[in-house]
RNA sequence: GUCCGGUUCGUCUAGGGGUUAGGACACCGCCCUUUCACGGCGGCAACACGGGUUCAAAUCCCGUACCGGAUACCA
C-alpha cells in the first residue's frame, strides 16, 4: 500500500508557521516513503474563506518548495457528496434528524461561550438526551416533509468507547459518554468539518493523517464516522503545537506577521534554511543512526553535533520518521521589541549558515533575484559561457561545509560574471539574509550608496588627515598599478615598473604609504573601508580593494561625499 | 467544570534504570585580525515538585503544580 498523505489548510489567512510545519512533515513523510503528498483546501467555512488566502497559502508552499502531487482538492466542491453521505447514514438509522431550532451564534467570544456552556452543563449533561434521537422514522420523515428544518446528527451508541493508535501520542481512548451526537449536516444543508474531512480522506484514499495536536480529540468523532460508514480509519499522527514565547498560543491576531511564511520570504530567508529550521521544531533525527552513516560504520562516535542539524532536503527526507516526532510543544522564540531578535535566533543563525556555506552556485540565483528587485542587477553578471557555468556548478558537490569557496577566479575584471561570483562569495561570509546583498552590500554593485553616519564618525571624522591622505593614496594607486583593462599601464610610473592590482601588491603599497605618513595601518584601512563601502564592517580591505577594482577604488578614495555629510 | 495531552540549560533538543546529563542557538571570555564578522578554543546554564518501586530513578508507577488542546448547526 502506498502512502497517501494530505495537507489540508483552511483558507482563512496566510500560511502560518504551524501549518507550514504540518505541510513539511506531510511532505517529508510522503517523500520518505515514496508516497503521495496531496493538497486539499478546506474552504467550507464560506464566511471566512477567501481566494486571497488560498493564493497566499499556495505561495507559501511554493516558496518552501513543497510541491504536491495530483490535483488540488477544494472541499467545497464535494459538498454534495458530503450531503449524500449524511443522508445515507440517516437512512441506515446511524444518524437522526434534530429539529431543535438552531441556536443563535454568539459573535464575540465563541470559545468562551462554548466553555461557559460546557461548564454550566457539567454534571447532569447527558450526551444522549436529545429528544429527537429516538423519534420514529415515520414522524421524523413527516416533519421533514412538512418543511421543518433539521440538522443531521450522528447517533453515538450509549455505551462503549472509541480508540485509535496515534503514531505520536500513542493509544487514545475516549468513552462515548464524552462525545456528543455530533452534527454532520447543518439545518441549512451545509456539511460540517468532521463529516467533510472523513468523506474527503476516504475519497482521496488517505492512508496517514498528519496534522496538528489540536485535532487529537476531534479524531474520536471522526473515528465514529468511519465506523458508521464501515470504513477502516487511516493511521493518525498528531504534531505537537508550536507556541509563542512564554508557552502561549501562537496566533495570527496577537502575533501578526511574525507567524506568516511570507514575512520570512520577504525578509530574505532562504527556503532551504527555513525548512531546515522548521523540521527541527517537534522532530529530531536519530542522532546515533545519523552519526553512524556519516562516519561510515565507526561506532565509536556517538553523535556528530554540527552536521546533525544542518540538513538539506534529501537528508531531511532520508532521516524523517513519524516515530521521532515529539509530544511536547515547541516554543518559537522572538521578541518584537528587539530588532535583533525579531524572530527566532536559531532560524536567523541557520539562514546565515546557509548563505555562507551553501554551494556558491546554489546561492547565486537568489542573489540575482535580490539584486534585480533592488534594481542593482546588471546584464554583465550573466554567465557568458558554458565553460564558466560548468566550472561553478562543479563546486556544488562539495556539500554544505564547502568553505572557503573553491572557485578561484580572477576578480579584477569588474562587472563580469566572474567578478560577480567572486564578489558574492567574498561578501556572503558575513551576511545573514539575502537582503544584505542589496543593503549592506550595495556599494559593491552600485556607485549610489549611503554612508552610515556612525561609520563615518568612527573611521573618518576622527582622523581629519584622512581627508587629504586618502586622495593621495588614490594617486599612489594610479601611479603604482597597471590598468586592469589593458594589462599594461599607459602612465609612466614613478616606480621602476607598474604592478598588477593584486592583494599582495596593494598591501605593499598601502603599508609603505602608512609608514610615510607615520600613522597606523588600521586608520588608513578603516577610513578607506568606510569611504569605499559606506560601512564600518566588511571583508579584509585588501580583498575589498581588489574586488572593487583599481578604477572604482581610486574614484571613491578621491570622493569627498562622505566628508561633506 | 470535564476529557485528553505535555513538562531535560533562556530557546531547539539528545539521552528513556547506573552518563562528569551530550549537542545546537543565544550569551560571556580568549585566540585570530586593519574593522566587523567568520572560524578555533573555553565558560555559564537544565532533568517542574512530592511520594513510591529499586542496590540504583532524569529514565518506571502514583499524586500535585503549571502549561496547552478539546469540549460549536467553526475549521
Amino acid at each position: 500500500m502506498t502512502v497517501r498523505v494530505r495537507f489540508a489548510p483552511s483558507p482563512t489567512g496566510y500560511l502560518h508557521i504551524g501549518s507550514a510545519r504540518t505541510a513539511l512533515f506531510n511532505y517529508l513523510y510522503a517523500r520518505h516513503t515514496g508516497g503521495k503528498f496531496l493538497l486539499r483546501i478546506e474552504d467550507t467555512d464560506l464566511a471566512r474563506s477567501t481566494e486571497e488566502s488560498t493564493r497566499s497559502i499556495l505561495d507559501g508552499l511554493a516558496w518552501l518548495e513543497l510541491g504536491h502531487d495530483e490535483e488540488i482538492v477544494f472541499q467545497s466542491d464535494n459538498a454534495d457528496k458530503h450531503r449524500t453521505t449524511a443522508k445515507k447514514l440517516l437512512a441506515e438509522g446511524k444518524a437522526y434528524r434534530d429539529f431543535t431550532p438552531k441556536a443563535e451564534p454568539t459573535d464575540a467570544n465563541v470559545k468562551d461561550t462554548i466553555k461557559d456552556r460546557a461548564r454550566a452543563a457539567q454534571g447532569e449533561k447527558n450526551m444522549r438526551d436529545n429528544p429527537y434521537r429516538d423519534l420514529s422514522s415515520e414522524e421524523s420523515d413527516a416533519r421533514a416533509t412538512a418543511g421543518e428544518l433539521f440538522a443531521i446528527r450522528l447517533k453515538v451508541a450509549e455505551t462503549g468507547k472509541t480508540s485509535f493508535e496515534d503514531a505520536v501520542y500513542g493509544q487514545q481512548e475516549r468513552d462515548y459518554a464524552e462525545t456528543e451526537d455530533l452534527v454532520l449536516l447543518r439545518s441549512d444543508g451545509h456539511p460540517l468539518y468532521n463529516l467533510a474531512v472523513v468523506c474527503d480522506d476516504i475519497e482521496m484514499a488517505i492512508t496517514h493523517v498528519v496534522r496538528g495536536q489540536d485535532h487529537l480529540t476531534n479524531t474520536h468523532k471522526q473515528v465514529l464516522i468511519y465506523e458508521a460508514l464501515g470504513v477502516k480509519p487511516p493511521e493518525f499522527a498528531h504534531l505537537p503545537l508550536i507556541l509563542a514565547p512564554g508557552g502561549k498560543k501562537l496566533s495570527k491576531r496577537i502575533h501578526g506577521e511574525i507567524v506568516s511564511m511570507t514575512t520570512y520570504r520577504d525578509a530574505g530567508f532562504l527556503a532551504a534554511a527555513f525548512r531546515n529550521f522548521l523540521a527541527l521544531m517537534g522532530w529530531s533525527p536519530n542522532s546515533n543512526q545519523y552519526a553512524a552513516d556519516l562516519t561510515t560504520g565507526n561506532e565509536e562516535i556517538k553523535v556528530n553535533p554540527c552536521v546533525g542539524e544542518i540538513m538539506n532536503l534529501s537528508e531531511l527526507i532520508d532521516n524523517f520518521s513519524l516515530e521521532r516526532i515529539h509530544r511536547s510543544p515547541a516554543i518559537f522564540n522572538f521578541d518584537s521589541n528587539n530588532p535583533k531578535r525579531w524572530t527566532d535566533d536559531k532560524a536567523q543563525w541557520m539562514n546565515a549558515e546557509y548563505i555562507r556555506t551553501m554551494p556558491l552556485a546554489d546561492v547565486l540565483p537568489f542573489v540575482k533575484a535580490e539584486l534585480k528587485s533592488a534594481k542593482l542587477w546588471r546584464e554583465e553578471y550573466e554567465p557568458d559561457g558554458r565553460a564558466l557555468v560548468e566550472s561553478i556548478s562543479s563546486t556544488a558537490d562539495e556539500g554544505p561545509d564547502h568553505r572557503p569557496s573553491g572557485v578561484a577566479m580572477d576578480i579584477s575584471e569588474n562587472g563580469s560574471y566572474d567578478w560577480f561570483v567572486g564578489c558574492v562569495d567574498l561578501i556572503r561570509q558575513r551576511f545573514f539574509t539575502l537582503k544584505d546583498f542589496s543593503a549592506q552590500g550595495r556599494a559593491y554593485f552600485s556607485e549610489d550608496f549611503d554612508f552610515d553616519p556612525a561609520a563615518v564618525e568612527k573611521n573618518l571624522s576622527k582622523f581629519p588627515d584622512l581627508k587629504t591622505w586618502l586622495p593621495e593614496l588614490a594617486d599612489r594607486f594610479e601611479n603604482e598599478f597597471t590598468d586592469e583593462a589593458s594589462g599594461s599601464s599607459l602612465h609612466v610610473s614613478k616606480s621602476s615598473s607598474p604592478l598588477p592590482f593584486t592583494q599582495e601588491n596593494i598591501e605593499t603599497v598601502v603599508k609603505a604609504f602608512t609608514e610615510e605618513k607615520g600613522t597606523k595601518l588600521g586608520i588608513i584601512m578603516n577610513g578607506a573601508r568606510t569611504l569605499l563601502t559606506g560601512v564600518a564592517v566588511g571583508p579584509s580591505m585588501l580583498s575589498v580593494f581588489q574586488t572593487l577594482g583599481k578604477e572604482r577604488s581610486i574614484l571613491r578614495l578621491r570622493s569627498q561625499i562622505a566628508w561633506n555629510q
